[in-house]
DNA sequence: GTGCATGCAAACAGTTTGCACAAGT
DNA sequence: ACTTGTGCAAACTGTTTGCATGCAC
């Protein structure tokens, strides 16, 4: 619903052009929601206009990110992206398990962030850094088995299903 | 120097052979020291057994991960592993600039961690997770033209050097 | 001897690149 | 008009898998 303004603006701000492509990139990450990967993105903006290749996405979603207009979460190997939207910034705890995506309030790992900043002058990018675990649901399903939740090289974990599913919440 | 009982006990418990490449790429991670990508482990255990390939790494890794004899590290879509040893745990930041390793004392994050657990149910896995961002050397070295730091979509960054190297500390 | 593990080759997914043509400025 | 961006195809990296032989048990 938004004016298409930001995007004209930063693409002719650093010296690019203003092609139908990289507004529908942009937009379909909007519409889809969450952590999109390249195919969604690639098979959204097929819908209204089939002839678009991966490599323009690909490209698309480097300019995007240069251009802080998007923010790449690579998880498990793949990037994904979203809209970077600073008034909504949030952290991204993903469940090594069902692989879907926790939410907690935003700004929760900006105290971590500073301490780091202080102890070790290191500069964590928290919006591009994806923290892996097990979410309260899988963990309770995978507690079994695990007597004392020691480090003894029993049984093995399959694992499991990943059902390479979007996220659900942003 | 030590006896590789633990090795031994391990994949015997589990059902599974004791195989000269499944020692040696385990003491290949270890002689490596710090995060190993499967083609350092690959070259490593070549020096002295050539015909090895890589499909047995990965196959290894795979299962020495699943015994907790190695930890998976995913650093920027590739795999990396490490001994697994509970004396030494520690968190991997890994700058996004330079790709080196960034040490923090040990249990930097459990704070973090029990904050998540308790909040969310998340149970964060920080011997799996790699955070990304700027170490104070090349935080330093980027500071050019950010003017506030905001998110004024002016300028692009270049994807800088990204010497593949390992990281030196472990 | 039985069956898991290896090596080899081929397949695979995600991503990048070279090039000629099309399109934005 | 000039130059950047696109589409197509091909390369490339990291990883996985099928299959016949070999080795640990």
């Amino acid at each position: 619903m938004t004016s298409e303004q930001p995007i004209a603006r930063a693409l002719h701000g650093a010296g690019h052009r203003l092609t139908p492509q990289r507004v529908m990139v942009l937009s379909a990450v909007g519409a889809l929601g969450g952590h999109v990967a390249v195919d969604d993105i690639l098979a959204r903006v097929r819908q209204e206009y089939p002839f678009i290749d991966v490599a323009t996405v690909y490209r698309t979603v480097g300019l995007l990110k240069r251009l802080h207009l998007l923010n790449e979460v690579v998880q498990g190997g793949v990037s994904r992206y979203e809209v970077a939207d600073p008034e909504r910034r949030h952290d991204h705890l993903v469940c090594e398990h069902c692989g879907k995506a926790v939410q907690v309030g935003p700004r929760f790992l900006d105290e971590l962030r500073e301490r780091l900043m202080a102890e070790a002058g290191f500069d964590l990018h928290v919006e591009h850094s994806s923290f892996s675990g097990l979410c309260a649901e899988c963990r309770l399903d995978t507690a079994h088995s695990h007597s004392g939740h020691g480090h003894a090289p029993e049984a093995e974990r399959p694992p499991a299903h990943r059902p390479h599913t979007h996220q659900e919440a942003v």
